[in-house]
RNA sequence: CGCGGAGUGGAGCAGUUUGGUAGCUCGUCGGGCUCAUAACCCGAAGGCCACAGGUUCAAAUCCUGUCUCCGCAA
């Protein structure tokens, strides 16, 4: 079976790396996102999709989109039987999908038809959810409303960032696609229409969305600043001599309070240090954060930043 | 030359606009209080203000150059 899979940031990586151990799955080309400026100096970055495919001697592609003829042209001539898509950041028009005479099959690290998008993993965490999953299914041209080939199910834990969450299931949907793939070559799939009544989108991440509002209950503050970790992080504003310092800050923990504490306190208010974490009064309790990073600055303890900041 | 922020005792910061004795919080050391303490009180040590030039009677502060660190993309 000839494969030509597309994927562009670190969890297709994981993918297509398990991909490349399977003998009978005969990986023909990969296609990822154009190198984009990044960094320091704006440097040009591979994508590293790209630079996992180079190192196992596989061709490139990197077409901006197949709206040119050509690069539609390029793709079919490989005359792949099947495309394995992963986190692409394409669209993929209807004369794409059409192909390959299997289709096109698509992981989405989410349990569809919730979390359409860009973004399931951090957005299943932000709303505190405590099971998400990987779909396998078969591409369409509406944003991820294929048919479900497969789908498993994953425990969010209470302390998973985006970061542990995207490895673990990057790591599931690398199985469940072997899986898929065992099944499709016996002829045992099948083919579910999704509820697109039940559907939810899961858009990318906007920088602004990391501003946290400290007046939810701790719990969901925690949620939210793990869904947005490691990008782009959750910060806050900080007024300081008329000017507002955004302030990073690594997810921390729920923390009790007293009554008396609750009493004299706002939600919002940074009540300051309390063993040595910095304590942020939320809804019904605090939240600690033990490591913080002002603007322009390196990140520090709870206890340097009350040194210096508060 | 893509854009911006920052380099000040061990740590985190102020002071730079309007040059003229280097300050705050914490840590460290000594002493005191206490049954005791990371708590409290008193005292001390510790800085050629990133580096190199320049302007000036005088530079952390103004000018020029260099180095290093941190964001900006996903």
């Amino acid at each position: 079976m000839n494969i030509v899979f597309m994927g562009t940031p670190e969890f297709a990586a994981v993918i297509l790396r398990k991909l490349l151990d399977r003998p009978e799955a005969n990986v023909i080309a990969a296609y990822t996102q154009p190198d984009r400026p990044a960094g320091r100096g704006y440097a040009l970055k591979a994508p590293p999709v790209k630079d996992l495919a180079l190192e196992r001697g596989l061709k490139v592609f990197q077409p901006l989109n197949f709206k040119d003829e050509k690069d539609r042209e390029e793709l079919r001539s490989l005359g792949a039987d099947l495309f394995i898509v992963a986190a692409y950041g394409l669209i993929l028009p209807q004369s794409v999908l059409d192909m390959p005479r299997l289709g096109a099959i698509n992981v989405h690290a989410s349990l569809l038809p919730r979390y359409r998008g860009a973004a399931p993993i951090q957005r299943s965490i932000m709303n505190g959810d405590a099971v998400t999953g990987i779909t396998i299914m078969q591409m369409e041209a509406g944003l991820d409303s294929g048919p479900i080939l497969l789908q498993r199910a994953m425990g969010i834990g209470i302390d998973d960032t985006s970061a542990t969450l995207h490895d673990d299931l990057a790591n599931l949907g690398a199985d469940l696609l072997m899986e898929t793939l065992e099944k499709l070559s016996r002829g045992q799939l099948h083919a579910i229409t999704q509820d697109h009544s039940k559907a939810t989108r899961a858009p990318k991440l906007r920088k602004e969305e990391g501003l946290m509002d400290f007046k939810d209950a701790a719990l969901s503050v925690h949620a939210k600043a793990r869904g947005l970790t490691p990008w782009p992080g959750p910060y806050f504003m900080l007024q300081r001599d008329n000017q507002a310092l955004k302030i990073d800050f690594t997810p921390g923990r729920p923390l009790n309070l007293d009554q008396a504490t609750l009493q004299q306190t706002t939600p919002g208010q940074i009540l300051g240090l309390i063993d040595n974490e910095l304590a942020i009064r939320c809804a019904d309790k605090a939240y600690a954060v033990k490591t913080l990073r002002p603007a322009g600055k390196k990140s520090m303890s709870a206890v340097d930043f009350a040194n210096g900041y508060l």
